[in-house]
DNA sequence: ACTGGCACTCGCTACAGTCGAGTGCCAAAG
DNA sequence: CTTTGGCACTCGACTGTAGCGAGTGCCAGT
């Protein structure tokens, strides 16, 4: 049977009353908050049919109803309208972010004020370094035999890394290694740099070559293959609203989760600067099913440099969620471009 | 009055049924697992002497003996004798370590570590800046009138920071700038910097007068005042072992402190080498209150550079937790000694 | 197609009763 | 003076019963 509008708004008014009350919504509640327009009676029809069709469902016999996930999502897709955010949290916004001095200090005060304003868990990504460009590589000489290796790339994010050499190199030799690298590699993008690489070690001098395939090894690691990708995340005390009701009780899956960079990282390493919802089962995380993820893509202009997001109870607002995240994202990107 | 030899045992016995057990401790099941060798009554009476000294107490009227706060204090401080690693622990820590690629992936590899082994929430100090010698300043140019400032730090430790220029430097002046304030900075202490940094503006030729004053800004306030603290926490998700029956339920108070990077350090930022030992009350937190934290020093060699820790329930395995915490700690030294 | 009425379900709360671990006290023994 | 066995007492945990009420499903009537 199809759903017809009706139906529709009943779903709404549930998922609705819900997420306010946290408490299964019985058919005469509903028609008392709502205007309906018709009896409990026909509302209690309606729910009938919505269960049958798996968008609710009841929690015991005699207790009133509750979305499903697929409840959700279909209230996502299809019945929830974009809340705009109200000016003044437009302006918390901004003053929280205005004043940020670096990348870490971006990123820090994001994910506080992400996690502050959604009262969720918040994640923010920092700037992929798939996705960057390298603007300066300098090289730091430890001891003769010792390179500290620094690469500064344009979205801020700066890796170092420790290089052993197999023979000494002297100060001008280290000199000339420096300048040979930054010739090579600045303003190339990460991702594009392996064959790169491997052209500084064809074209060094022989006096040089021994140093070039050590520092190309811990380059090519360091930079490409490793833990490339950081997270920062907060807000994990607002698990524990909603007093254990929602995710059954039990934090601690989720809280193993959340340690885990790289499911972190699958969460929200969004790569279009789609919105994306998951709800509940939809995760593809085990210990997350029972959370929703809101996430999307930020960078400064139209480009995509990370991701950032929420998570929380299934049981969320939606609406009020997306535009959050949306803003946010936004004004982290216009952070951004700013250097 | 007094506490003699047998009272003593007695709380002796207390605290480790109770640590093991997580069930007030009764006269009778005391006797039974220990070799007191005296009947119930006798142990009863040293419990109502316990209870009237303030180191035990019963949550109800007709329930057996918990430790107070004052109890673990007495148990650590007179009671405890020191639990040495199994060598297989030991072999795990090295196993752990070995293999950390820079500074970042030593103190994660730590945390997650000193998480895994005392299976409580962990915190590892970053080396303080304020405890580290300058190993050189790079100043890369961003645009003419931007620099990116990087200090590498003798323990590892990399900082950033963009200044804004006055007035616009070509590259040689660039190189000047960054010769001179090596010359006067390598191999300082940081905290030893401020006139250091005054006397480069000082000393520095006309046409980098400008230039300096606002490098010299940023560096003070970067390098000195700033978030200069940095710590990485793990092992979360340990709070809910033992079924909320520690914390007295309420993960909240205690989420919301490990968020804050201040607390943290307040919690490990040790200067002195030794062990110390926070139990419950003691704690100056008032949301840690109902925790204990045992937190030591490291460093390589005899100094100390930082300082890391774990908290738990109060009702934790003290020797063993000391001994893990000590023993981490010093091989986190050890890995530092050799950079 | 909608509505009012009605019987039914079932979780929640309150209350009473039982059980048992553990205590405090006391008088007797060492 | 310390230790011990005995004993009455306390009180939380558990069990079973009963009443309440929110909510449902179904059905007959409009």
């Amino acid at each position: 049977m199809a759903l017809d509008d009706r139906k529709l708004d009943v779903l709404r008014a549930i998922v609705e009353d819900y997420v306010a009350t946290q408490e299964p919504v019985g058919s005469k509640s509903l028609v008392e908050r709502h205007q309906l327009g018709v009896s409990p009676a026909t509302v209690r029809n309606d729910m009938a049919v919505l269960e049958d069709e798996g968008y609710i469902r009841q929690p015991h016999t005699s207790a009133g109803r509750v979305p499903t996930d697929r409840g959700y999502r279909l209230f996502v897709d299809r019945l929830s309208t974009v809340k705009p955010l109200s000016p003044a949290e437009r302006r918390a916004i901004e003053r929280f972010l205005v004043g940020a001095v670096d990348l870490d200090d971006v990123v820090h005060r994001t994910v506080r004020l992400l996690a502050q304003i959604t009262r969720q868990v918040a994640v923010v990504q920092y700037p992929s370094l798939a996705r960057s460009t390298v603007r300066h590589l300098e090289l730091v000489p430890i001891s003769t035999t010792r390179l500290m290796v620094v690469m500064i790339a344009n979205t801020g994010r700066v890796e170092q890394r420790q290089v052993e050499l197999p023979a000494p190199l002297d100060e001008s030799q280290v000199t000339t290694l420096r300048r040979l690298t930054n010739e090579k590699l600045c303003g190339s993008k990460l991702s594009d740099t392996p064959p790169l690489v491997q052209a500084l070690v064809d074209e060094a001098p022989q006096e040089l070559r021994a140093a070039t395939v050590a520092l190309s090894t811990v380059l090519l690691e360091t930079l490409v293959e490793r833990h490339e990708e950081r997270v920062a995340l907060a807000g994990t005390a607002n698990l524990t609203r909603g007093g254990l009701l929602d995710f059954q009780g039990s934090l601690r899956p989720i809280l193993e989760a959340l340690e885990e960079e790289v499911i972190l990282l699958k969460l929200i390493g969004e790569v279009e600067p789609i919105t994306r919802v998951r709800i509940g089962d939809e995760n593809e995380i085990d210990n997350l099913r029972g959370t929703s993820i809101v996430s999307t893509g930020y960078g400064p202009g139209v480009t995509i440099v990370g991701g950032l997001g929420v998570l929380g109870p299934t049981r969320m607002d939606y609406p009020g969620t997306i535009a959050t995240v949306r803003a946010v994202a936004r004004y982290v990107g216009e952070m951004l471009a700013q250097n």
